[in-house]
DNA sequence: TCAATCATTGAACACTGTTCAACAAAGAGG
DNA sequence: CCTCTTTGTTGAACAGTGTTCAATGATTGA
């Protein structure tokens, strides 16, 4: 079986190659700038060779995607426990993540919505029950149950809470990277966006007493 | 200056007649369906001729953007007066808001986020005294204003907390586009946002105590 | 050695936006 | 009325794009 394992690494490694090619391009144009015939043309082979290894352009986008979208929550995991006080987590986790998207800039605007349905099912968070499955919510739903206050909240309070925390954070990412705003004004209005969450949260008595319909 | 007048008309029919195909492929295709040869096949005309009344598709694509832009501020802005009460004038704006983006669907995805600096220049909210020209935050802001406690507070604060609220309308109208999120959890995510906006503005003594660095 | 599998390719198809020389129609000036 | 210039319009071409497919040559299993 020796030969059949060579032929699947051999497979593995072109593989990689033309995803090699593809990052390369990417960091350097931009997603827009990304084309068969350029990948085909930097790995010095014809273009039509690019789809016996994946089934279209789109297939090969997802795959550079998916891969990206891991790493943000890889750079996301060590504020699972670091600081002590929840709302320190809260607040470092929602600038972080709003950091982190600006700095991916374009990569993270086209992972979150041009994603194809695929990565689309790992990346939508609004859906009822969503804390169960997709890291990113799961992880605000568990600082919140850690707030003063928040310890016997309904599930369904603690995921809808989460999930417009995350909205702000998404929304506020997203304008950042598409306007052009200096880095003082930038650093405010992250540093604005987690106040006025950590004070929405203050209160939960008086918030968590209203009913949901 | 009779024929000068007629050529005119003549001119700006033209260019009428072509955004209204635009218009037409547009809403059947959605943004990517649109091209070039399509349009000018819908008027019977050469390719070539649309060079003749628009510098590019940009161009083109950018009115039609524009377009829809002031649409947006034209269904909102009876919401400039119509409830009596702030809070509930301020609900009620967030919730058209949201409902009006997820309407339009791809036509608002493109608009806020592929828009080309001209059109930027309109939508971007997030710069240092936008609120001056940008009727979007502007109108938030004079709603915060008339808010029990929030008579005296700087301008800068005010215009913060406006983009604050409107980035998470934002980032929540947009995730609502992208992901498919059925009409009961689209309803209950809607309003516990502007609940939850609607909380954090109701200790204002407390929250508008802490400085902004 | 022969047949079958597999990687690879050139060429083509059907698109895309854009440019430009050419042409014809129309208005301006004499 | 007849030029001259402007203006609208076009076909053809250029330089791209993603994708398919028959053909080719190398590699493998029997």
């Amino acid at each position: 079986m020796s030969i059949a394992e060579r032929k699947e690494r051999e497979k593995a490694e072109m593989r990689e190659n033309i995803l090699n090619a593809a990052r390369e391009l990417i960091s350097h144009s931009g997603i827009e700038g990304i084309s068969i015939r350029k990948i085909a043309g930097m790995i010095d082979y014809s273009p039509a060779i690019i789809y016996h290894y994946f089934k279209n352009k789109e297939e090969l986008i997802g795959i550079l995607m998916e891969e990206e979208y891991r790493r943000i929550l890889a750079a996301l995991s060590p504020l699972h426990t670091s600081p002590d006080l929840p709302e320190e987590r809260l607040k470092e986790s929602i600038r972080s993540f709003i950091i982190l998207a600006v700095e991916m800039g374009d990569a993270y605007k086209s992972i979150m919505l041009n994603s194809s349905p695929a990565v689309l099912a790992h990346t939508s968070v609004l859906q009822q029950g969503a804390a169960c499955e997709r890291p990113a919510i799961r992880m605000v739903c568990g600082v919140l149950r850690e707030l003063p206050g928040w310890a016997g909240t309904t599930d369904t309070r603690v995921e809808m809470t989460a999930q417009t925390i995350w909205s702000l954070a998404f929304g506020l990412a997203l304008r950042l990277i598409v306007e052009q705003v200096d880095e003082g004004q930038r650093q405010r209005l992250i540093n604005h966006a987690a106040d006025f969450v950590l004070h929405a949260l203050r209160n939960p008595a008086e918030y968590l007493k209203e009913e949901l319909e």
